[in-house]
DNA sequence: CATTTTTACTAAACAGTGTTCAGTATGTTT
DNA sequence: AAACATACTGAACACTGTTTAGTAAAAATG
């Protein structure tokens, strides 16, 4: 019997269908937008439907942080390819940057809302995209120590400090933490901020 | 006739009550539970006299915000008065962190919460707030160039580069984002992280 | 002093939010 | 055909930010 596996997929269908119409609806419009009410007019069910795939909001806000992971793990993979580590480190440090900067909504999901965080929480689980992410930015530390680059260390605590800063950097002009420079001095400031970040791990790493 | 001057005085006295009321609530329960209506309860008043004082919710956040930063610039103070630039800087990292620690709810309005840089954004004014903190890194890193510390170089970039570090480091950890690793391990990464990147600026800057 | 005008304030409503629950209709099993 | 299980929803609850019409007191004016 069939039927329990139809079920099954069509219970997996639904969740999808959730997830989707929130992704959708969270990248056009923005975290404030969001409702569940607006998820439920998307997929034409009531609002309450949506309490029989999801405990609350913050599950469904999970499941798109989710698929927001796998979507900026899909634009390193190219990077992955370039054969001198240290422009690798480099032009992955960019494209977060640049992921964030295209996609806005996608990376306060990701890393700046605290509502995903919270069902991973309760759960009691590890984080399993930020440990995979984190994971691939270590392995390209590892290369660079391996190739003499960076001097022998703890390529986690390397790592940390690299993240650290690009993160900041993206973080602080995502939430409009330089808005006390002009357009033009913000742009210069932050293409020389990063350049100087490169040069002083070369140099102090 | 003093009437002017004291309605002036009642008008001054009453925006801080209310301001006075939303950082308590603010303080307390957090960004989530502040609404206009809990402020409202805590002054005795109804909830549309804060529109006769302040334009939306955003006003009222942008002068807790404010008070945020006095309260930031007062625990820089002492700081100032270390007399090797280096170890000045060095302080002032690890001050920025403590203080988000202790008041992750004012560090959030003061650097991730977007809604006070709206009325900012919408006033077309210059975020003064975040120039001067700014302002006294780029003294200090300034110093640190004086002194031959760093290179000589444009100490506004070198303080962006700096600040983004710690800031990353401070952000990642205050909206769990390191929530991938055990509590000692997290803890000794970011000792360890920000350790390293002191160092790599005294070789590499 | 009496009257007009201004100021300060609020009750009530509007349109929205997340979430729960009783009730229903359909599908499945016995 | 009867019993049960599943999937779904309407309506409600307790909230949210914000606006507006109306009121009572204070100040200014004649």
């Amino acid at each position: 019997m069939g039927i329990v596996e139809r079920k099954e997929r069509e219970k997996e269908d639904m969740r999808r269908r959730i997830v989707d119409a929130a992704q959708h609806l969270f990248v056009q419009n923005g975290f404030e937008k969001l409702s569940i009410r607006a998820i439920a007019d998307e997929i034409e069910y009531s609002p309450a439907t949506i309490y029989l795939y999801f405990k609350d909001k913050s599950e469904v806000l999970y499941a798109v942080h989710q698929q927001a992971f796998g979507k900026l793990m899909q634009e390193f993979q190219p990077i992955l390819s370039i054969s001198d580590p240290f422009e690798k480190l480099v032009t992955m440090g960019r494209k977060y940057t640049t992921f964030a900067v295209q996609n806005p909504e996608l990376f306060d999901v990701m890393f700046i809302i605290t509502a995903p965080m919270e069902t991973l929480d309760c759960r009691e689980e590890i984080w399993a995209e930020g440990r995979l992410s984190f994971n691939m930015l270590v392995l390209v530390v590892q290369e660079c120590i391996n190739a003499g680059i960076f001097q022998k260390q703890d390529p986690e605590v390397a790592a940390m400090m690299i993240w650290s800063t690009i993160h900041g950097y993206t973080a602080l002009f995502i939430r409009k933490r330089m808005s006390m420079f002009s357009d033009e001095r913000r742009a210069e400031l932050m293409h020389q901020a990063f350049n100087l970040f490169c040069t002083t791990l070369k140099k102090g790493l």
